[in-house]
DNA sequence: CGCAGTTACGGTAGCGCTACCAATTAGGGT
DNA sequence: ACCCTAATTGGTAGCGCTACCGTAACTGCG
């Protein structure tokens, strides 16, 4: 007697910790879910005869028998970038302690990427998606209208999120590093860039509105706009085309012929601004004194740099992390969180804009 | 009549698309497993039916009825530093265009949270197991030797692997970049570190047995070695204390103090020969004629420094894809692979060891 | 032509869990 | 005492899929 089906793998069941604690199945599976349902004393029954077999619930069984998993789906443009491997950080230290599970996809900027892997998400029915950025197609935005599950955009803000959106104005970002430069003293300011998504043109429009504003704006000081698809992330690690150290220094020679009174530029992101720096050290520019340099995200190689490193601070773990947290919530059944958050973001000032000696009377690390 | 169960939401099943067909579900279920078991004319029906009812197999109940998940359990130390990022990547690279799911581990540098990992996805019976380090406790490996998976350690080797070790050696590395150092006319070569593992430890193994061959070996150029448990990596996205471009400009006016002598040094990382090279600039050290500096893991930056600065390629997404595809081969029955892989490393010199021009008549960028 | 061996397919019975409903008990008001 | 509601517990019937076994048709061989 007694023989187990091969079909199991002798590990127990829910039905061997109702046999030892004296109940029925279905009171343990609550017991397990929401304790609040199942009194003290079968309660305590259930806690010892689970410790005791060192029961652990089969979690495709759990999937299959209800509506909901708890799977959270997160999808991120790239995971060549730091900057969403920060985000994922913030997402994994989000879900510790919790039995939400992670699965990452990974969109490569492409929107039919992106469109396929919604579905594919959604139809495991997810416990809640996240998803970088508030650009999604009109398909995948009306899928995730109707997931039924809660739906967290983050790394971006809109005015109409799909549900909830969690991040910080990359449009603001580029006027208040603009603003920097310029308060800063410097009168020809440039945009380096590679290649730009969404939110890059954010900055960029940003910065050239600012510079219209002042009457700077001088359209060849800005690199060719490269838009699209980016080229494909090779399997032998190098990165996008231009947007790397190297490449920076190149496009940063460009800029020095067509204009060479430039004596700033912001640089689409860190990489490409110590990039720069690089190549002026190469050439002989003094930074910040002929040039003012200003990178994007602030890694922490800007602050070591020397000079360090002006930047603006992205909220990348935190934008991560937030939006486990908010979806935590939400599946605990608090409706009232707000639907937009503004996770805001920080202008470094350090010595690669400091023209006049201002950080070294007021060494203050950086302002908000 | 025809109405649908509350519990299901109207997804087309297994059952719809044997309907459809004409054929038993369990045809349906062998066509889209293994279609050779199933005959050239129903295959066809089936493949039809499943793309008119745009049918798509629910994991769950396929994780429950079979013994085996598409489920691949990765597990790293940390998500905090790019080199497990870089790994990540070659996994999810790996994973694409086959059905295999991703469930990341942070085990934190944490043996005992390592354990623990191990075990709750052991119990979601894995289709394999990715580990980083081959330095598991013994609980660890007794469970992973008895999981009935795959299991293959990363980035590192060993001779004694659980099942399949890829990766390279750390010792050989410290090793390769200590006899360049020499070779590049250093003397008093020194060794700069935040927190150690036990893959930096070999890297340090590597240089002391070198030097000490060399005749060179000085302990007052080892900054002191910190190992145990990182300091925990915090909510506020600062890394682990030391291991910081800043923390390396503080570790290395340390051992210049400890002694002048110093004329290069071998960093644990790559950010923090960065830190070495900023504080160097700052000082007014010349590099590389009064000093040599080189890195390890061979970041993008390291190539755009000025000077560009030497380090050691390691196969991160290399690891990562190489272990996937491993796994990927073991799942179609392929017993036949090698057991240890070693994908070896590149010592990339560059400028910041370029004592005596070498570089400048041999501009190779590097050599294996 | 009969028989064993092979191939192609289907039926049945779960996998471990929970939705749904029923049953039982306790408490509160009249 | 009674009815009514709420709280607690259990039984039943799946969720969608596949392991296992059975059946039928086909093959080759003597």
């Amino acid at each position: 007697m007694n023989l187990r089906s091969r079909r199991t793998d002798g590990r127990p069941t829910i039905a061997d910790v109702a046999r030892r604690a004296g109940v029925g199945a279905i009171t343990v599976s609550r017991a397990l879910r929401d304790p609040t349902q199942v009194s003290e004393a079968l309660r305590r029954m259930i806690d010892d005869a689970v410790r005791e077999l060192n029961y652990v619930p089969n979690l495709n069984a759990r999937a299959l028998a209800s509506i909901r998993t708890d799977v959270v789906g997160v999808l991120v443009p790239s995971l060549t970038q730091n900057i969403f491997s920060d985000v994922l950080r913030g997402v994994y230290d989000g879900v510790d302690g919790s039995n939400l599970q992670i699965q990452v996809g990974n969109t490569h900027y492409n929107e039919d990427e992106e469109e396929r892997l919604i579905g594919q998400m959604l139809r495991q029915k997810p416990a809640g998606m996240i998803i970088s950025g508030t650009d999604q197609n009109a398909r995948s935005r009306t899928m995730l209208e109707n997931a039924g599950c809660p739906v967290i955009q983050i790394m971006d803000l809109t005015d109409d999120p799909i549900d909830t959106v969690i991040g910080f104005s990359h449009y603001e970002a580029g006027r208040a590093i603009t603003r920097h430069l310029i308060e800063a003293g410097y009168r020809n300011i440039g945009f380096l860039s590679g290649w730009m998504n969404s939110r890059s043109l954010g900055r960029l429009a940003g910065l050239t509105d600012t510079l219209k504003e002042a009457g700077m704006y001088n359209p060849k000081l800005i690199t060719p706009i490269v838009t699209g698809q980016p080229v494909h992330e090779h399997k032998d690690e190098k990165k996008m085309s231009f947007a790397t150290p190297l490449g920076a220094r190149k496009l940063l020679s460009g800029l020095l012929e067509a204009d060479p009174r430039m004596d700033a530029v912001f640089c689409n992101n860190d990489s490409m601004a110590l990039g720069v720096l690089f190549e002026c050290m190469q050439r002989g520019i003094r930074v910040p004194e002929d040039f003012g340099i200003a990178g994007f995200n602030d890694f922490d190689i800007m602050e070591a740099a020397h000079p360090s490193l002006s930047s603006v601070r992205s909220p990348r773990w935190e934008s991560g992390h937030e939006a486990v947290l908010a979806l935590r919530r939400r599946l605990d059944g608090d409706e009232a969180g707000p639907k937009v958050v503004d996770l805001g973001f920080q202008v470094m000032k350090r010595g690669s804009t400091d023209r006049h000696g201002g950080l070294a009377r007021n060494p203050a690390r950086g302002t908000w």
